[in-house]
DNA sequence: TATTAATCGAGACGGTACGTCAGGTCTTACA
DNA sequence: TGTAAGACCTGACGTACCGTCTCGATTAATA
């Protein structure tokens, strides 16, 4: 049974204006110049509104990669068949993504969040995985590459995969041909 | 040939008392809630003393890590010969110190710094690989297990490793027993 | 027609606050140890709180100068209709402030005030013309003191007693006794 | 006796390049905002050879006028014989240095060096006072303008004069033609 | 003539205050 | 009651100067 309530209900318009406000000045300014004010401001949108609804910056940026306002487009994780041709494209996209100039920044503003607000470091493991979780196709494709093995350990794998592509983000070191398949080769056998 | 200067020279009691302070903060209260105000009042120093010699907190910390003040003792890469023993201590070490309160913001610490300091991530990458690099054990070990055949791409293994390493600071997963060998499993084949 | 606004509205606790404050520390340490944070902290206010609404030091004492937080209480110019015996009376007790240790030090703060702010020095000069103008009380003694005859320069008269109250404040002279007899004197004839 | 000594003298050179800096940044930029830091690096000095030989920029502010740096050309009371016409050319050199952008902010920057140093008060009024007193050429004068009789108050008739010269600089009034004339009415009478 | 001590330029040092920005809370007027 | 606006206290930012000190080089009187 939900509470008798009288006021005014919490208003679509301005949680949509905060999280495209946040979205486009993390991407525009990256992590540690957000600012609730300028969330605020740049929303058209009291401060207190934002303070109500969420608990720090952190927790904004959460809601935006749950609502998909970041790393919308091209991380899903495509389905083939064909497992190494899928995790290559899909490590493609992200390399991509990681050598444009937004893109390099927003993925580090996105590791600066997850280590200080824990639910952002979930989520966004959440949004690199793709819509359906990488260790899950690893599964599927144990037999069809040299590591998969049965009983090989695919979350491990997952995170190996996902976890060099954070540290790819973090050294800076830039982006050479051959790249992806050097990694998919580290962790899925030759 | 440097230009001849008279005039005090810098202090070096004044350096070390800045990168220890800055050694303690760090871990005592994280990234975040590190200050130059706070490092410059706890090492008994003029805030301008920092700023002379080092741009930004990042800067300190990048040489934090290059003067061993931070992750200094156990994340030594041994060397017996067996790679995969090897690797096991040195992962187990990593783990112990994640998983001790001080440690585990620790490393969550470094990954922000590294987040927004270029430096701090090339040397965050260093430190955690050891006095020799892993990748260059790596390549000695050719041929003593599974996944280190001839033309093993050595230094995408060492990102998935280390990678995952950052992944789980990041996503505050709890350690089980046995995620040291099942991680190594990933990228060394069983 | 003002533009109409809501939000809270300007605190007069925190005005009134910064002001005692500033009369306070002026008159404690002098206008060049007085600070813009010496003033926010002893009001119990935030710097912010002060810079939002005065731009300078300078104009918070211009602001004090006009609540009569400053050269309050005996420096009003009594009117028994000798104008002689009234100016007496006032330059006594000007000179009585001037020879208290306190009083020493206001009057040169004041005037430290005034020559880096034109406020301070308009509204200085007003303060020590007391509530009414000497000039317009010198008007109407006109004929009753030898030197005030029809179409005296009544303005420049106030100008030269003023002037001369502040040069002794500068030049730290001692006050002796018949000294305001002779300063009358000079200006006024005997 | 002297004690005895070795090593180099004071260098004249760096003495004259620190008051003429003092002179020229006094002008320029007013009290305020003239260091000690300033006045070293403009004049191509060390800190310390200021420091060694004054304590405090109101004392080389002190000695500048002593020099002659400030106030220099026209300030001298001319002597005709005739009182009211050397005032009157007095009174109109000043008028016009206060006229100016220049002038404006100098006689400013120097009351407000006045009241923080006693010395720099005492200087500024000799300065102003000429190579020979005020005082001492209307005690000559004596006799031959209605208000100076015999045993008039010339000394205060004086300090009159340069205080209302003060007021004027403090209190930023426009300086009108017959201003000398009036003020000169008011101390003298006409 | 060699010694010695004070001077000089430079600038690092521990500090204080500057004026600004943002954090998170609270207040007001409106819808 | 939710909202836009924004004042409030707090605390950190990065900068400018303070007055003291230390350096290596220079210079003049003393020994």
């Amino acid at each position: 049974m939900p509470l008798p309530r009288s006021g005014p209900v919490r208003s679509e318009a301005a949680r949509q204006a905060i999280l495209e406000a946040t979205a486009r000045l993390l991407v525009e300014r990256g992590y540690d110049h957000l600012t609730m004010e300028g969330i605020a401001a740049t929303a058209g949108v009291g401060k207190q509104t934002v303070y109500r609804w969420w608990p720090s910056k952190g927790a904004v940026i959460a809601e935006c990669l749950l609502e998909g306002k970041l790393l919308t487009q091209p991380l899903r994780l495509p389905d083939t068949g064909d497992i190494r041709r899928d995790l290559t494209a899909w490590l493609g996209a992200i390399f991509t993504l990681l050598e444009s100039d937004a893109g390099e920044g927003i993925l580090r503003s996105l590791i600066a969040a997850a280590a200080e607000h824990a639910e952002v470091g979930r989520r966004l493991r959440d949004s690199l995985s793709g819509s359906e979780s990488v260790s899950g196709r690893l599964e599927r494709a144990i037999g069809t590459v040299p590591n998969l093995t049965e009983g090989a350990p695919v979350e491990e794998i997952a995170e190996a995969l996902i976890g060099a592509i954070l540290l790819r983000a973090l050294s800076r070191a830039p982006i050479q041909p051959g790249d992806a398949d050097r990694l998919l080769d580290a962790v899925l056998g030759r």
